[in-house]
DNA sequence: ATTTAATGTTGTCAATGTCAACATGAGAGC
DNA sequence: GCTCTCATGTTGACATTGACAACATTAAAT
């Protein structure tokens, strides 16, 4: 038993993850890591200002993390943009369910809102990622005639939505395999298979 | 100054609204309720058997004005089917915006989690609510040959989303006008304009 | 080898949720 | 109208937590 630990820092992150995974972000307790960890109670505050700190850094790693996952995912299904983009979304849900304490961090408002200079610079990334990501599903025909502001939300609220359906234990009970609702769920965001529905025909002067 | 508040539970409710609204589920603190409304800090216990009982209450009542309000929206809208499931995908998002407070609570995974009887009855209800009114705009074309499930899931996703992206402070640099985003979003879900982009199907003769 | 600063500990404080014991008074039953 | 009951509110206490200050230990730079 030294007295030094060694890996202080990076024992908390992994354990914070491990514990925000198992009970949530709000149960997560920097006297219970430290205790999980066999270290005084102060010991964290060595390493992290205070909570919120803490999970900055959680995030930035997640945000990292994400990006790589989800090009990887592209990256897999060769260069057709809207395969790309389709593959994309796909990976966003996965990663929320198999990193669900990198996911829950990187979208926790009250985490987010206090982001400091390189949790916003890790999001902006994760940000850019996406948008190139739609821009060329676009330039390849899907919603064309839509802003890429607004596709990008839509994409992202629709995977960030069923992400918290899949998450929430009280939607389980609906769902016998996860890969095939992901893949039915993204092909209705965008789907490479059927060009026809990619596009919204602007209505010449109506009201909506 | 009367030893009895007189409608303390109504109170607490109340005031517990607002302050979620304010500044978050998490920053809710029933001894800074008691503070507030100039009872002692067990007076709540009176009333709510410990905090996740306040917020039950809370989402309870939510989960009614929520229904309220999306059927409202849709009777306004007249009987099309499609019109009216496209209505409750813009009140839903209204809804998240305009009362914060129960939205937040009745989207609450960790509220949810521990959901007492009433709570879970009333979840019950909204869901139904949505699943009828799915039910018949696919009756009525829109998506016909997908899921009632898959449908809703993927319509509750993308409002939910939405509503998170709109209710986070990070992304209100990107929205100028609420409405018009929120026209423009649903719109992508179910566009009452454009039948063709209802389906995923492949008309008749059409080439995929 | 000495010094310095990083790392960990102990002790303390205020705030919170929750419980138990006690106080008050509104309203039911007579 | 009176009494008594019990719903409602208060006071006090305890364990837990995040945060801070003062002190201890040791790794590492000089």
């Amino acid at each position: 038993m030294t007295y030094h630990h060694g890996n202080l820092r990076k024992s908390l992150l992994d354990r914070a993850a491990y514990v925000i995974a198992e009970q949530g972000i709000e149960n997560l307790s920097l006297r219970a890591l430290a205790r999980d960890l066999g270290v005084s109670h102060a010991a964290p505050a060595r390493h992290f200002a205070d909570k919120n700190d803490l999970l900055h850094a959680l995030a930035t790693e997640g945000n990292d993390r994400f990006i790589a996952y989800i090009l990887e995912a592209a990256d897999a299904t060769g260069s057709d943009p809207l395969v790309r983009y389709n593959a994309m979304g796909k990976a966003y849900i996965r990663f929320s369910l198999l990193y669900p304490a990198y996911y829950r961090t990187i979208t926790h408002p009250d985490v987010m809102t206090h982001a400091d200079a390189g949790l916003k610079a890790s999001a902006e990334r994760r940000s850019l990622v996406i948008h190139d990501a739609a821009r060329a599903a676009q330039a390849a025909g899907w919603l064309a005639d839509e802003k890429t502001e607004d596709v990008v939300l839509f994409s992202i609220a629709t995977v960030r939505g069923v992400s918290a359906m899949l998450a929430d234990p009280m939607n389980s009970r609906f769902v016998e395999d996860d890969d095939e609702l992901i893949t039915r769920m993204v092909r209705l965001i965008i789907d490479p298979q059927h060009p026809e529905r990619n596009s919204l025909t602007p209505r010449k002067g109506a009201a909506t």
